[in-house]
RNA sequence: GGAGGGGUUCCCGAGUGGCCAAAGGGAUCAGACUGUAAAUCUGACGCGCAAGCUUCGGUGGUUCGAAUCCACCCCCCUCCA
C-alpha cells in the first residue's frame, strides 16, 4: 500500500492554495485515499513555457503524495481559445497547427510526471477524443442546458470582454467554459477524477465543471486553484528582453533558462524556491535566513537555478548551463582551451560561423542585431557610445561600427579563430571565424 | 438591416491639414550605482553608420503638403429592429 498524503498543507505553506472548493473537505477527500486529478494545458504554442510550470509541477506534488495526475493536453478547447481574463478575442489557429501543437506538448508532459509507478502513474489524455464526435444538437441539449446564461455573463473572467466598451466576446470564446466543464465531466466520469486543479484565472471554468460533473453524473467533486506568479516590480513573469522562456531546450537554451532564474530579484526568489523546487519549506526559511543574515550576494538565485533547470533540462543541461555561466562571468577568457570554446558552442552559446572575407562589408551594428543581440541597430549604436560593446574583453568604440573587420583582428583570436562578444553586462555570442 | 462610436508606432493612449517619426505612461535596451539583484538617476526607444527611407486598418482621391479632408472596402464596439 502507498502512502497516501494530504499535500494541502504543504501546498499552503508554499503559498500554493488560492482558492478551494472547501478546505476541510478537500483535505478529507485526499487523505482517505489515492485520488485521480487533472490540470488542463491548452495548445497556445509548440512548446510549455514557464507560466504553466507552477501547475505541472503541482500536479507532480500531489503525484509524489499518492495520488494519480491526468495532464490534459487541450486539442479541443485549444481550437476554440480560453477568454478567462483575456483584454481580446484572440486569432484562431488552424486545426492542422494545433494538431501538431498538441503532439509536441503531449511528449514535453511526459518529461516531467512519471508515468510508471503504479496505480499512481501519470495520464495525458486529449480533450478531442470525446470532444470531436459529440454532434451539435446533442451538445446543445444534453450539456449546455445545464448551463445558464445569466450566470455565465455575471463570471469575473469575461466581466471586462462584456462590460468594457471596446472589446467584445465572441460566442465561440464565451462557450470556451462549458467545453472545459464538459472536460471535468468526462474525465470523473471515466476516470473517477474528483479534482481539478488550475491557475486561479480558472476558477470560473473549474467549478463549472464541478456543477456539470454532479449534474450529469451524480458526482461530487472538487477544486483548487494556485495563484498566479507575480514579480515585485509589477512587470510580467516568464518574459524577459529575449521573450518567452521555454520549456523547450530548443527554443531556450538551458543556459538562457538557467539565466533566467538565476536573475530572479531577491524580493521573488524565496517565493519562487517554494513555488518551483521540491525543496522543504524549511529548508527554504533556513536559506532565507542564512542569505538575509550574510552581506551582499544571496544564495538563493543560485539554488533555485539549480533546482528548476535539473528538473526541466537535466542534469546535462544543468552542467551545461553551469559551463556557459562560470566562463563568461566567472573565468577569464584567454585561459580557455579550444574544447571549451567548442563546448560553448555545443552548450547553447549562441554561435556564429563566418568566413573573414564576409566581414569587408557591412557593419558592427547590422551584424550584432542580425545575430540577435539586440533588436536593432541603433541599440547596437547606443551601446557602442558607452562602452558597452566588448570583443574578446576589448571595448569597441562608434568608430569600430564602419571597421567590421578590424573589430575581430585575427591576433586576438581565441584558438586562432573565436571571438566572444558582449553587448551591456549580460548579453554573449560567440563568433567562430576563419 | 438602421443609427451612432472606434481602428495611431510592443501595450495603453494623445494628436483632427504643415511646427508629426507622431505628446504622455508602461514595457524594453544601454550607462552610472551594485551582487549578472531591487530602488534611483541618465540616455536610447520605426529602419538605416549616414545621406535618407518607410509608418498612423486597407485601397484610391483632394491638396504645394494628409495620421488628420473625401470615396469605397475590411474589422471592432454600443443601441435599435
Amino acid at each position: 500500500m502507498i502512502d497516501v498524503r494530504d499535500p494541502i498543507a504543504d501546498l499552503t505553506a508554499r503559498g500554493l492554495v488560492f482558492q478551494t472548493t472547501g478546505e476541510e473537505a478537500l483535505a478529507e477527500h485526499l487523505s482517505s485515499g489515492s485520488r485521480t486529478l487533472y490540470c488542463g494545458f491548452d495548445p497556445t504554442a509548440d512548446s510549455l513555457h514557464i507560466g504553466s510550470l507552477v501547475p505541472l509541477l503541482t500536479l507532480r506534488r500531489f503525484q509524489l503524495a499518492g495520488h494519480r495526475p491526468i495532464a490534459l493536453v487541450g486539442g479541443a478547447t485549444g481550437l476554440v481559445g480560453d477568454p478567462s481574463f483575456k483584454a481580446q478575442e484572440r486569432d484562431l489557429k488552424s486545426r492542422d497547427i494545433i494538431d501538431s501543437w498538441v503532439a509536441k506538448i503531449r511528449l514535453q508532459m511526459g518529461e516531467y510526471l512519471d508515468f510508471d509507478c503504479g496505480a499512481q502513474s501519470a495520464l495525458v489524455v486529449n480533450n478531442l477524443d470525446w470532444t470531436q464526435d459529440v454532434d451539435v444538437l446533442s451538445f446543445l441539449r444534453d450539456v449546455g442546458k445545464h448551463f445558464s446564461v445569466n450566470n455565465m455573463i455575471q463570471r469575473e473572467s469575461v466581466r471586462q470582454r462584456i462590460e468594457r466598451e471596446g472589446s467584445g466576446i465572441s460566442f465561440t470564446e464565451f462557450t470556451y467554459m462549458i467545453l472545459q466543464a464538459y472536460d471535468f465531466a468526462e474525465l470523473a466520469n471515466r476516470y473517477d477524477c474528483t479534482l481539478q486543479i488550475g491557475g486561479s484565472d480558472q476558477w470560473g471554468n473549474i467549478v463549472g465543471g464541478v456543477d456539470l460533473s454532479r449534474r450529469m453524473y451524480g458526482k461530487q467533486v472538487q477544486a483548487m486553484t494556485m495563484p498566479l506568479v507575480t514579480k515585485s516590480d509589477g512587470t510580467k513573469f516568464g518574459k524577459t528582453e529575449s521573450g518567452t522562456i521555454w520549456l523547450d531546450p530548443g527554443r531556450t537554451s538551458p543556459y538562457a533558462f538557467y539565466q533566467f532564474w538565476l536573475n530572479a530579484a531577491d524580493t521573488d526568489v524565496y517565493s519562487y524556491l517554494k513555488f518551483f523546487t521540491f525543496l522543504s519549506v524549511t529548508d527554504i526559511d533556513d536559506l532565507q535566513q542564512a542569505d538575509n543574515e550574510r552581506q551582499g550576494r544571496p544564495e538563493a538565485q543560485g539554488v533555485l537555478a539549480e533546482q528548476v533547470t535539473r528538473f526541466i533540462h537535466g542534469d546535462e543541461g544543468l552542467a551545461a548551463a553551469r559551463r556557459i555561466t562560470d566562463s563568461l562571468f566567472q573565468g577569464t577568457l584567454d585561459k580557455m582551451s579550444e574544447s571549451d570554446l567548442q563546448q560553448l558552442s555545443l552548450d547553447g552559446l549562441p554561435t556564429t560561423v563566418l568566413k573573414r572575407h564576409e566581414l569587408h562589408d557591412g557593419t558592427l551594428t547590422q551584424l550584432l542585431a542580425d545575430v540577435g543581440l539586440a533588436g536593432s541597430g541603433k541599440q547596437i549604436k547606443d551601446a557602442l557610445g558607452r562602452q558597452a560593446v566588448t570583443v574578446n574583453n576589448m571595448t569597441l568604440g562608434l568608430e569600430a561600427n564602419k571597421e567590421l573587420a578590424a573589430c575581430f583582428p585575427a591576433e586576438a583570436a581565441l584558438c586562432g579563430r573565436y571571438y566572444v562578444t558582449r553587448v551591456g553586462k549580460k548579453k554573449y555570442h560567440l563568433f567562430e571565424i576563419d
